[in-house]
DNA sequence: GTAATGTATGAAACGCGTTTCAGGTCAAGA
DNA sequence: TCTTGACCTGAAACGCGTTTCATACATTAC
């Protein structure tokens, strides 16, 4: 049997060396796996055979009989968003250590992109998944685990399901009482995607708040869909417009706040003393604007989940500590 | 043989499919692709037995029979930094529609990272490989090609290795022009690395240039490794230490440049009044901070790639056009 | 001197789909 | 009636390493 698309005419098998050196294919195998008990005499004529015809083990052939592939899935919505690039980062690093590679499986939020990846678990083709974000039903993701380790990148409670994050509910709830301590009782808020697990914490973490201090909870007030410097820019427009308009902002990340903070300084409006804004992150661009930001040891978590997949990390959920980081964008209305 | 990793019990293989539905495994087969000639009531056994065994398809083995694996390489120096993060954007949304897994290698730039991508190729562990960015001598990548297709995102007239990319020369001249053009001949310049193959397209026109106007390559304007809004900080701190100061840098991408501006604004310097600044890349934040950038379509570049990699492309080299988008930070010294 | 180990090697089975080849049946066309 | 071709099916080979099992010789140990 011949494939047809590229041609890779002399790709020498096992059996060839075997013949071409006089020995066994066990021989062979043991050679190219440095077993012992393989008469250093025997070593050098299968080395020889396969210098001569250029051998290189199929790496297919090897994953088939070995059963394991070395390969770990990794789904993320996008790669361009740095959140979960930094995960991804993070993921290459600590699987280096493993020799693992990486298959990318990008789904822009969408579940069968996500089904796919569980497949290729199930087809044996990769040996552990992560999910550094989910669309698809709890319950639908467990069904896979028998066929290999799957690791959720969210702070869930409602799955056994081995999981890594920070506590966004805590994390959210913090910045809401740093904005709250500030003063600040007209809050509104920013969502990446509004039907994720995380953002559903940090709702959740509002409404909390909200009935505290006794304020409703205005629909007007929470953005949907803010991931970029642009959504960002588009967020402070539509305060703009705003009658009635919150004091401070507790936005998805680093991005939105810089496109907030820049489209502010164009439109004269005063930050933090018009408007103050807290995000989370802590990345370059927040450092660089002097954004206030809940810094998350995103890397960490994508070391963390492979050591999940390696059997390293024993507890079944590992949440990872986030610091308030204040700077210049947050006001304080009492001392105003 | 069982594996000792992960427990798969009850997975059936297609045996004993074909022993449950009282057919060969050929049959099987054939039901498994759809073949015809299977007459509807065996179809039917064949896919209740299926069911009943909860029967899945070994990828590996599937790809072994095939010769193929449907699995594509992305070499890149680190996924954190938007450009490369931006080709394998494109890489995913073209492979998309060829059903290609990404599997990602990233080097770090360190050379044997690359080699052990181009022998992943060898192993035909994956059907092809692209090379975002290269540190490996084109010789040695060259003598990969036989085991499937390579491609090679840079500028390079030294290889007949099918390559996609914009022309760099000529875009970096093309800046330089556009600052000559504006009374600037005291130019500095900023790079990614050194030594890549772009990299050195950009030297030889900054020396071209020099030349053409009488003027001298300062080393000390030339800044290396500059690839984030760090870097760019750090620069603009250089340049305030400088006895005698460029008026204008070209910049390696638009982050570095935000690095610079946001910088410059704190300490006081006026841009582009005190100094210019011309990037690449034409991301968000140069929109959001009117940094006047040359676009590249660097999400092009990766779907080009994949067409590369899928014959779609007949041409052995592609050159993507770049669009120089004046914004306000390359100052006019003739107004002035 | 004999039993018990250790060393060395190959045949064959295994992991699991795909594909070729040969051999059928059955109906339409000559 | 005979040929031709479409339809259907299974045995066996193939892609390629790994591993088990059996065998055989060479040492030690007692």
């Amino acid at each position: 049997m011949k494939f047809s698309g590229k041609e890779d005419p002399n790709m020498a098998n096992i059996r060839e060396i075997a013949n071409l050196a006089g020995v066994s294919v066990s021989t062979v195998s043991r050679v190219l796996n440095n077993h012992p008990y393989v008469r250093e005499e025997k070593r050098q004529v299968v080395h020889q055979a396969m210098e001569k015809l250029d051998y290189h083990r199929n790496l297919t052939a090897f994953h088939l009989s070995k059963g394991t592939t070395n390969l770990l899935g990794v789904v993320l919505p996008s790669i361009e968003i740095p959140y979960f690039s930094n995960i991804v980062e993070g993921i290459a690093e600590e699987g280096l250590k493993h020799d693992m590679q990486l298959v990318l499986i990008q789904t822009n939020y969408h579940v069968d992109k996500e089904l796919e990846a569980l497949e290729l678990l199930r087809g044996n083709l990769i040996d552990g998944l992560i999910f550094t974000s989910r669309a698809a039903s709890l319950k639908i993701v467990k069904e896979y685990t028998s066929h290999g380790p799957i690791i959720l990148c969210e702070d869930s409670d409602q799955t056994e399901l081995p999981s890594v994050s920070i506590p966004h509910e805590k994390a959210f709830q913090d910045g809401l009482d740093y904005l709250l301590a500030r003063g600040h009782t007209d809050i509104a808020y920013t969502l990446g995607r509004r039907h994720g697990t995380n953002s559903h914490k940090r709702i959740k973490a509002y409404q909390a708040t909200m009935d505290k201090i006794n304020q409703p909870v205005r629909e007007e007030w929470i953005f949907d869909k803010c991931l970029s410097i642009e959504d960002g820019a588009r967020v402070m427009e539509s305060w703009c417009q705003m009658i009635e308009r919150p004091t401070a902002f507790l936005v998805t990340n680093d991005q939105v706040a810089a496109g907030m903070v820049l489209t502010a300084r164009e439109k004269g409006i005063r930050i933090p003393e018009d408007l103050s804004i807290l995000s989370f992150d802590n990345q370059q661009i927040a450092k660089a604007l002097h954004i206030s930001t809940i810094d998350i040891p995103i890397k960490q978590m994508g070391k963390k989940a492979v050591q999940f997949i390696q059997k390293t990390e024993k507890k079944s959920k590992v949440s990872l500590p986030f610091q308030l980081i204040g700077r210049a964008t947050v006001s304080n209305m009492f001392s105003a």
